[in-house]
DNA sequence: TCTGGGGTCCTAGGACCC
DNA sequence: TCTGGGGTCCTAGGACCC
């Protein structure tokens, strides 16, 4: 198994979008008031700037930071690139996001020589076509290939040979584990279960009684070097979903609603550019407090239609209980798909909404996102929220 | 520190059916 | 009359990942 991972990768395609920004600390992420750091370069990292932190706290610990926002069509396009330079070597890759991706090289070996020297290709091939480096982590287990990448980033590789493995990981802190984030990281600091090996001496029937017996298994196998997961070249989505965090707080009705409304149509016209129906539908309400709360509700028929979806959050928008409600978020899920394959039901019901929908789609194919919308949707821009 | 947006998977309770 | 057991679907919430 290998385990490629692009290096700091939105930061490195902002630096190749403008090479003037070579060697200084790029922090690209949500640049309002509210946003987080998805991506920081290496010397950003230098300040302590991190994924996930709040853009105003890395302001603050990196002052000469380059703040960029995401730019998700450059990220998009050096990223199909990537997978076809993986997909030269074989065709079981599982992509995990944008910028890495599983191998399983087995197939491969008779090609391009043993794993290690594959690694090695890629490695030089991704930097030669991609132009940004990456690291590679080689095992013979998933999860082993990615704490290995992990461990070598940025620009390396790292082979761990099978009798190496409970070596590697023993010394490893819990959370590094997939599956270890925060909670569960606590729960085992409790029990003094502080690196891999400690999970790996700990009894499991005290972890599941902890975690679930479910949790508990997975994690003492990977404990003990144990993954028989292999790679999944491709699964059908499960859910197609938007959501969006207000700059301020809004707890105007008719805003919220509209609101419901852009998230609708925007779900609904993914699912019609992917192919798929929905049957269930969620909304997502992040209260100022941070609390949040979903409704859902499952429809008779599947829809990929927006209205469809905007009649139900609507409808359990007005069910929510109390009134003058201080939102930070809203969102919108999809889930329960189907290929919207059976096209044909929907005409002979005589569906309005769905052809007005697609024939926005092609507007919006032809003019560009945006140009075709509700009329109600017109004006909304002048609410302050960002687009 | 004051907490994004895209997802996946799991749990638990209740309704309902046989 | 005074309460089984298994299965499926739906709903709400939460942990986790990148």
């Amino acid at each position: 198994m290998l385990h490629v991972d692009l290096d700091a990768f939105y930061a490195s395609v902002e630096v190749l979008k403008d090479p003037s920004l070579a060697g200084r600390p790029v922090i690209v992420g949500g640049v309002g008031g509210r946003g987080v750091v998805s991506s920081a370069s290496y010397e950003a990292r230098e300040y302590g700037v991190r994924s996930a932190m709040p853009t105003v706290r890395a302001r603050r610990i990196c002052p000469d930071g380059v703040f960029v926002p995401p730019d998700f069509e450059a990220y998009k396009a050096h990223s199909n690139r990537f997978r076809e330079v993986l997909l030269a070597h074989t065709p079981l890759v599982e992509p995990i996001s944008l910028d890495e991706a599983f191998l399983d090289v087995g197939g491969a070996t008779m090609l391009f020589g043993d794993p290690p020297n594959i690694a090695a290709r890629i490695r030089a091939e991704v930097e030669r076509e991609v132009g940004v480096t990456c690291s590679v982590g080689v095992a013979s287990t998933k999860f082993v290939a990615k704490l290995a990448s992990d461990h070598c980033k940025p620009n390396g590789m790292l082979v761990v040979p099978a009798d190496g493995v409970l070596a590697f990981l023993g010394p490893l802190p819990v959370g590094r584990l997939w599956g270890v984030g925060k909670k569960t990281g606590d729960v085992l600091s409790r029990l003094a279960v502080r690196t891999i090996s400690d999970l790996a001496a700990t009894p499991e029937p005290i972890l599941a009684r902890l975690l679930g017996a479910q949790h508990a298994t997975h994690l003492s196998q990977l404990a003990q070097g144990i993954d028989d997961r292999g790679v999944v070249p491709y699964e059908a989505p499960k859910s197609v979903g938007n959501e969006e965090t207000f700059e301020h707080d809004v707890d105007d009705d008719e805003t919220l609603l509209r609101e419901l409304l852009a998230l609708s149509g925007n779900v609904a016209s993914r699912l019609r550019a992917d192919g798929y129906r929905a049957r269930t539908v969620t909304m997502k309400v992040r209260l100022a407090t941070f609390t949040t709360l979903t409704r859902s509700k499952t429809m008779a028929d599947a829809t990929d239609v927006g209205a469809d979806l905007y009649r139900a959050v609507a409808d359990l928008y007005k069910a929510l209980p109390g009134q003058r409600r201080r939102v930070r978020l809203l969102g919108v899920q999809a889930t329960g798909l189907v290929p919207a394959g059976a096209e044909q039901l929907a005409l002979l019901r005589g569906e309005r909404w769905g052809d007005v929908e697609r024939a926005i789609d092609r507007i919006e194919q032809r003019f560009g996102s945006g140009s075709a919308m509700p009329a109600s949707l017109l004006d909304r821009s002048k609410h302050g929220h960002q687009f």
